[in-house]
DNA sequence: TTGTACGCGTTATCAT
DNA sequence: ATGATAACGCGTACAA
């Protein structure tokens, strides 16, 4: 972080450029500006002394001056999952189009690191936020600009971005139920946010008058969704069908239902949500809910930056992918034991 | 980004608290950089009205008048590699115990982006940068504070954090090879980096005098691996064991391998590289090495933040992580003619 | 079209 | 122990 003492110039400023053009530094800041209001021949010369100096803005001073930094921060439960990871890109590459870099917040669930992350807002340091953790951090004033991916917070009126949850949760019970099924359970996602709220209703939905039993609750990792699915797999009526809340999950299930011997979706049908990349490449492939997560970032930015920041819901469509990891049910359980006494 | 025209105090500044307490800017700054120049009574009197107002520093004025942001920028291919995410967590959590903040760039391997982001440093904006590129983009100046993470940099002298990827590679294959392979193939990364050379090397090594063919790249997606191992099915000689370079490609070929209606392991063993979270809930599980992600994200911040950085190479432990993708050869499938014929 | 002067919010130096 | 003041690098109103 510290320079070797005395070996290397100091980076140029604006006035560096300007003594060397022959001109005064607010010229030179016109010039960059792209103001109109200068000279060819003098822009030349700024243009000169800028290459050749390999100058660039000082972005600090600049920021303190126009009181605005460009960056834009996320925060998000972890970057280690796909799925927040693919929405970050989305929201990079139009941040970077726009000028702005992205700094990501890893918040890992914790309140209070949310709220030193968020801070960040106040200090200045960042123009605007971005929330993937679907709750409002401690301490943020009320005017901050805010959008919401994928969550939903109750109360504050923030634009959001993302699908209809309910009618893509509804949508893949539906799928399984014309396969045949009719119990099918559901491994959601930690109780007390709106986003598992929203599936377990379209889960419900779609149902009818079918038993599902009560959701499991898992954390969106695969280690829950295979504790999930070793519960549902000891219960005396075992389900045919697994519709998990996300893909992690459903790959966690997969696994404690290949350990308890028994194959999907010849035995089982899982299902999963979100469509990260994984999810092709499972065995059998994953059937899954797609999220388009790239254009919820670009809209995230847009809405950042947009100087009509009507709150607005974005909603976006999704799309039922059918793969190999569901199945017509199997003349199922019961029959395997009444075929030996019956 | 606008704020709602009127709606709302404008952010306390120094001075208000300065006010407020009946002191000067002076001593405010000096209680809140907690300097023990400074009375105990006074310093309640600033604490509480920082308290009264929610006043926080502006980082962008500090930074300014301090010469450093307390930001630092990671440069990494893609935040979407589970890999790198993990990385990024370590980074993230040493970086943030040290008072920073950290930009990500996700520059898709694309040479300009890489510039555009690293100018960053030169404009003030970030204190130092993390290299997961295995290059350093053009135009950083050569004095810049810079650690590379898992690659290496030849001609500069940069502090270097990783693995020993030859000893690593060459454990791999041996691996394999005490099973009883002879014929294994590798799957190795794109080629002209250094990461790639160091693992082909260590798996000829290991090889030793037994074929193995020249190594077939691939680019770390799971897409690449399944191409690559599509190819190594096709030859004439096809290999009993492939060792892939990372966890994706190694995921890529499994899947392959299973449209060959090949098995993994009992056809063909398969090895990885990093031990990603998907490596333990593949099917089956996936043999592989593993690099300690969040120790070289740790590592990196500290040798950026270091007084006395010394530029070195800091070498992690890696670890065979043992699991059901690999197995000693079947009879093989010569046997299968020749038990015919012979 | 170009230059001068001030302010953005903070910290460090120098007085007191 | 505390206060006045300059400086960090830039953008802009105003003057020329």
């Amino acid at each position: 972080m510290n320079q070797p003492p005395g070996s290397d110039a100091p980076r140029p400023k604006m006035e560096d450029i300007a003594r060397i053009a022959g001109v005064s530094v607010s010229t030179v800041s016109r010039a960059l500006a792209g103001s109109p209001r200068v000279t060819g021949e003098t822009r030349a010369r700024i243009e000169a002394a800028v290459r050749d100096t390999g100058y660039v803005v000082n972005q600090v001073a600049q920021g303190l001056r126009l009181q605005r930094s460009r960056q834009i921060l996320v925060l998000l439960p972890t970057i280690a999952n796909p799925f927040f990871a693919e929405i970050v890109q989305g929201i990079e590459e139009a941040a970077g189009a726009a000028g702005h870099a992205v700094l990501v917040g890893s918040t890992e669930g914790d309140p209070a690191r949310e709220a030193t992350l968020a801070r960040q807002l106040q200090t200045g340091a960042v123009d605007g936020l971005v929330l993937l953790t679907g709750r409002i951090p401690e301490g943020v004033a009320a005017n901050a600009p805010i959008v919401v991916i994928s969550e939903t917070i109750p109360g504050r009126n923030l634009p959001t971005i993302g699908i209809d949850n309910v009618a893509a949760a509804a949508e893949a019970v539906a799928h399984l139920r014309a396969l045949g099924h009719s119990h099918i359970a559901h491994i959601a996602g930690p109780a007390g946010n709106v986003l598992t709220a929203q599936r377990i209703r379209g889960w419900r939905q779609a149902l009818g008058d079918h038993p599902g039993g009560p959701p499991i609750h898992g954390d969106f990792t695969m280690a829950s969704g295979e504790q999930a699915a070793r519960t549902l797999l000891s219960r005396a009526d075992r389900p045919s069908a697994i519709f998990c809340a996300n893909d992690e999950m459903a790959i966690g299930a997969m696994k404690a239902i290949r350990a308890a011997g028994l194959t999907v979706p010849t035995d089982i049908s899982v299902m999963g949500f979100d469509d990260i990349g994984f999810a092709a490449f499972t065995d059998p492939p994953l059937t899954t809910i797609r999220q388009p997560r790239r254009a919820f970032g670009q809209a995230a930015v847009a809405a950042l930056l947009d100087p009509d920041d009507t709150p607005q819901k974005h909603r976006f469509p999704h799309e039922l992918v059918l793969r190999a990891s569901t199945a017509p049910p199997a003349a199922a359980q019961p029959i395997r034991r009444r075929t030996i006494h019956a």
